[in-house]
DNA sequence: CATGAATGAGGATTCATTCAT
DNA sequence: AATGAATGAATCCTCATTCAT
C-alpha cells in the first residue's frame, strides 16, 4: 500500500509546473477577455489541459485571477528592486528605475491590463494583496530611496510618498495610455528616450527660466 | 384624428431625459461589477424603469456602455477645457488645470473605473472614441497649451506631448491609486496640496541642488 | 407608465397556476429518479416550459423540493382530517380514518417517496418541516383521539402516543412496501378488506383464546 | 519462477476484508448523502484506500449500493431469525422478535436509510433482491410463524401475511420515524417498554371493554 | 411606449471513471 | 494491486433579449 513512485520533491514541482502552466493561459485570456468574459474552456484550451484539470489545482475561476500577482508577477519584481547600489547619481539611478519598470511592465502588459480591468470590482482583502504585489511595490520602493536621499540633501525637502508617485506617474501613464489604453505608440520617441527625458524633467523641472 | 399630445420637441427631451437616467444607472452598475457582471435587471431597477423598457432606448447592452463617455461625461468637460485665458503665470495655470481635472475625476470617478476596465477589451474603433472623450481631450488640450508656450520660451524645449502626458500623469497617478485602485486615501495631503507641489515639482524639478 | 394590465388577483392566480403546474412535473420526477438524479431539464420539459422559467418561480432545485408538501399536500390533507364527528363507534372512526388516509397516500404516492428517499437527508429544519405537514400530520391527529377515548374509557390505559403511531404503523407499512417499496400488490386482498382487519385486529387482538 | 507469497485463501480472505472495509464505508456515505449525493471521492477517503482501488473490487458506484445488503446485512440476519424454539408464549416469543429485530435496525439504521432512499429507484430485480434480504426476510420469517401457530388455534383465523406485516409494521414504525425520519426520539418510552405495549396491544387489543 | 414573463444559449463546476506509473 | 491525476460529460443556474399584452 501506499507506495510512491515519485519523489514528494518531483511531485511538487511537477505540481508547481502545471499550476504555471494555468495560469499563463489564464493571464492571455484574462487580459484579451477580462475576467467575466474569459471562459474556463478557453483557458483550459490554451493551457492544453481539460477543463476538469484546472479544478484540480484552482479552487474556482476567482482563485486564478487571485493567484496571478502571487505566482507570476512576485519573483521577478522581487528581483529587480531590492535596495542595493543606490550609491550612483539621481538622474542614473532613477533611469535605471524605470528601465527596470518598463521592462516589468512590458513582460506583464497582460497583468496590469487584468489588474487595471479586475482590482477595483475585488474585495477590499484581494484588492490590498492585488496592489502590495504589484504597483505599490514600485512605489514603496521609491519612497524609501527619496526619504533617504531627502536626508541627505539630495532632493528639496518634499513629502517622500509625492515624489514618489508623481515621479512613478509620469512615467507610468505613458506606459498605461500607450500599451494598456490605446494598444499602440502614438509619441515618436523609444521608451528610452522618453525615460531620459522624463527623468530630466522631473529633476530639473520644465521652465527654460532657470538661468535666472 | 388623433391629436398629438406633446410637441417633437418635447418628445424629444423627454427621451433624451429618459435616456440619461437609465446611462447614470448603467454607470454605477458598470462601475461597481465591471460590464460583465453588471445585468440588465439591475440597471433597469436602479434607473426605475423595466428591463423591456431599456431596449427601447438602447440597442443592447453593449450600447450602453459605448453611450457612457459621448452623453454623460462630453459636455462638461468640453466646458473646462476650452483654449482661453492661458495668459496666466505657469504655476496658476497648471494648477487651475489640474484642479480643473480633478473636478471633473472625482465627479465621474465610476465613469473612469469603467473606462480602465471596459477600454482595454473593446475594438480599435469603440476604445479611440472612448478614449477621445476622456483621458484623451485633457491630454490634447495640455500637449497645444505646451507647445505654443515653448515657442514662447516659458518651457524648455521638450516633446509637447512628452510635457503634457508627463504632467498630467504626475497628477492622475495619484488619483486613480487613490481613488480607483486603493479606494481610499493613503497620502496625509489634500489633493488641492498635492496638486500645489505636483505643479511646483513639475516646474522647478526635485533637485535640491538649485542653488548652484 | 406602469399600466398593469392584469388585475393584481389575475396575476397572482396566474403565477399560482405555474409554480403548480411545475411542482406537479417536479414531484413526478423526483419520485421516479430521487432528488439527485432528477435534472432540471426534465422538469421543464414535462411542464411545458422552458428551465429558465422554473427559476422564475423557484430559486432553485431545493427550494422545488420544499415546496412540494406546502404546494401539495396541505390542502387535502388538512379537509380530511379535521376533528369533526367522532362520536361513532371506534370500528367505524377507525376504519374510515384509515380509508380516508389511504385515499390521501394513493393520491400522493410520489410524494411519500420523495419523502422517504430525502428527508434523511435534508437539515434539521426542512425535515421538521416536511414531516409536520405529512406524516405527523396524520399521527398527531390520532394521538389527539386517543387522549380524548381514553379519558372516555373507550380504549385501555395506554400511551396515546404508542397508540397513534402502532395504529397507523399497522396499516402504513402495508402500503409502503406494496407501493413504495415493492411495487406491486403481494397480498390477495383489497385495502378495504385489509383495513377492516387491521382495525378489528388493533381493537380486539390477535388471540384466539378470547372466550377463555 | 515467482514463487506465490500468499496462499489462495490467504488472498481470498484479504480481498473480502477490503470488500467489507469500502462497502462499510459506502454505507456510511450513502446514509448521510444519498446514493447521488455520495462522492466516490469521500467513499475512499473515509475506506482509507484512493479512488482507483475501489474500482478493483467494484465495477462501479451502483456495484457498491447493490452490493451492500448482501455483504453487510445478510449474515447477522440469518443468525437471528431462523426457525427454532417457537415454542414460548406468544407475548414471549413476539417480545423476542421485536426486541431482535430492534437490534439489527439499530445497528443498521444507515442501511434502512439507503434502503428507503434507493430502492424505489432500483429496478425490478434489485429491488427484489435487495427487500429479499432486508424487510421480507423478516416478515416472510413471522407469516411462517403466524401460519403455525394459527393452525394450532394460538391466533383468531387471520389472513397470515396480514398478521405478519400489522405486527411488524406497529413496532417499525416507531423506529422508522423517529430514528429514521425525525432523527430523535419523541416519546417518552424506551424500545422495550414500547415493544410489550406493542406485544400486548397485538394480542390483546386496544379496547378496554374487554370484561364484557 | 412600457412591461416583465418566457426563453434558451452559455458557462462554471462536479465527479464517476480510466489509466499510466 | 494501489495510486491519484486527468478527463470531459453532465448539469445547475444566469441573464441578455424578445414579445405578447
Amino acid at each position: 500500500m501506499m507506495t510512491p513512485r515519485l519523489s514528494v520533491q518531483r511531485k511538487e514541482q511537477l505540481e508547481s509546473e502545471r499550476k504555471a502552466q494555468i495560469l499563463r493561459a489564464a493571464l492571455t485570456v484574462f487580459a484579451r477577455k477580462g475576467f467575466r468574459g474569459a471562459t474556463i474552456a478557453e483557458i483550459a484550451k490554451k493551457a492544453g489541459v481539460s477543463e476538469g484539470t484546472i479544478y484540480n489545482y484552482f479552487r474556482n475561476k476567482e482563485d486564478l485571477l487571485l493567484s496571478l500577482p502571487r505566482e507570476i508577477l512576485a519573483p521577478p519584481l522581487a528581483a529587480h528592486f531590492s535596495p542595493e547600489k543606490e550609491a550612483e547619481s539621481p538622474q542614473n539611478f532613477l533611469e535605471k528605475v524605470l528601465m527596470a519598470s518598463l521592462e516589468q511592465f512590458t513582460a506583464n502588459v497582460d497583468l496590469i491590463r487584468v489588474l487595471l480591468a479586475s482590482v477595483p470590482v475585488m474585495d477590499e482583502a484581494a484588492r490590498e494583496e492585488y496592489l502590495r504585489r504589484t504597483v505599490l511595490f514600485v512605489s514603496d520602493f521609491l519612497e524609501k530611496y527619496f526619504q533617504k536621499e531627502i536626508a541627505r540633501g539630495t532632493y528639496r525637502s518634499l513629502h517622500p510618498s509625492v515624489l514618489a508617485r508623481t515621479f512613478f506617474g509620469m512615467f507610468f501613464v505613458f506606459f498605461v495610455t500607450q500599451e494598456i489604453l490605446l494598444g499602440k505608440r502614438t509619441v515618436p520617441l523609444t521608451y528610452e528616450e522618453i525615460a531620459k527625458e522624463a527623468v530630466d524633467l522631473f529633476l530639473h523641472g520644465a521652465l527654460a527660466s532657470k538661468a535666472n
